[in-house]
RNA sequence: GGGGGAAUUCCCGAGUGGCCAAAGGGGGCAGACUGUAAAUCUGUUGUCAACGACUUCGGUGGUUCGAAUCCACCUUCCCCCA
């Protein structure tokens, strides 16, 4: 099985850079694993790799897309996967990198997604049941088809009972059973995994808020600005982003350059806790914690070890 | 100087005698996650030897069987008149 490295880790823990040095070492190319690092033009707000970051070293899936475009997951998997069969046919390393979980396992894993759309009409036609007929109606329907993910699912996670629903009601199949099958299936790739993280919460916290006013400095509202006058309307996936939508409060004149960074630093610790929540039931990750500050040369050193040690190279 | 109002658990903020360790929201912490994932959803949040006990509602002292809720004084803050 062909080996893939990993690079992962909350939002502003260093991944580009490590990415990007452990791709020199190993001879490698890195492939970005980040929703939002996708989409064209917002290089400034997704923290997305510069010129100068990447040092030479080739970056797929980075401002590949149209923000108007709505991605997910499969297509996202779809495509990367393209990368990376591209760089090992051609000896080369694929180096991961990047913070957006799912997307990740679904890679190595070659998940295999079931059918359905975000604009599809079988999710239209959900949608507004949901509203219509509410989420204790089609729970119940759920339940009738497939028990078992009807008891996983919350009365208010309306989003995954509309999947659910959506899953059988696309391919005869219930969700569930589909993400046995799916499960059947041996990993596409063999992983190495490094993670990135500090010892402290604290320091984390720190280094988001500064990087969110480098951001800021660097023209996120212009960014913004950008977006707005592009084809993507306001519902687009690229309008998630954190820093795009509290941004949007400013150029619509709702809120203060104050109170959308705030508003960005908060979302942004609350999404790096979420994405080590994801992480932390990887138990086949090489952790490297920051001190305080980042100290690469230590860091870059210990993961070359973890890697050596584990049969790259 | 005179008059009025306010002080609640990390924050905001309900609560005007027992049903109050105290609504609700925020934040924190933990978790979930298979086509929007930087999204969405859940749980928890005074302390402990914990189906019970103990300590909390600016401070002190009182009234009462019983107080965050009533009274007195004190402290701080806000508003109005001078």
């Amino acid at each position: 099985m062909a080996r893939v490295l990993c690079v992962v880790g909350p939002t502003a823990t260093g991944k580009t850079k490590m990415g990007v040095a452990l791709a020199h070492r190993f001879n490698g190319e890195v492939v970005s694993v980040d929703s939002m690092q996708l989409y064209r033009g917002m290089e400034v707000g997704t923290a997305a790799p510069t010129a100068q970051e990447t040092e030479g070293i080739p970056h797929h899936m980075v401002g590949i897309a149209d923000p108007a475009e709505n991605w997910s997951v499969a297509k996202y998997v779809a495509e990367a996967d393209r990368c990376v069969q591209d760089i090992l046919s051609r000896g080369k390393l694929p180096v991961l990198v990047g913070g957006t979980g799912l997307y990740l396992d679904a890679l190595i894993r070659g998940t295999d997604f079931a059918a359905g759309e975000q604009d599809g009409e079988t999710r239209r036609r959900l949608q507004q049941r949901m509203e219509a007929e509410g989420a204790k109606a089609l729970l119940a329907e759920l339940h009738t088809i497939d028990p078992r993910a009807a008891e996983k699912l919350h009365l208010k996670d309306e989003k995954r009972i509309i999947r659910a629903l959506e899953v059988y009601y696309e391919t005869g199949q219930t969700i569930t059973e589909h993400d046995a099958e799916t499960k059947l299936h041996p990993p596409r790739y063999e992983a190495l995994y490094i993670g990135l993280d500090f010892e402290n919460r604290d320091d984390l916290r720190s280094r988001i808020d500064r990087r969110v006013d480098v951001m800021v400095e660097q023209g996120l509202l212009q960014e913004v600005r950008q977006l707005l006058a592009s084809d993507a309307d306001r519902c687009a996936t690229a309008w998630q982003a954190i820093g795009y939508k509290q941004f949007l409060a400013v150029a619509d004149g709702t809120a203060t350059v104050d109170e959308a960074v705030e508003e960005v630093k908060l979302r942004s610790r609350q999404y790096a806790k979420r994405q080590l929540t994801w992480l932390r039931r990887n138990e086949n990750i090489f952790w490297v914690r920051w001190e305080k500050e980042p100290n690469f040369p230590a860091g870059f050193q210990k993961a070359t070890e973890y890697l050596l040690q584990n049969g790259l190279g």
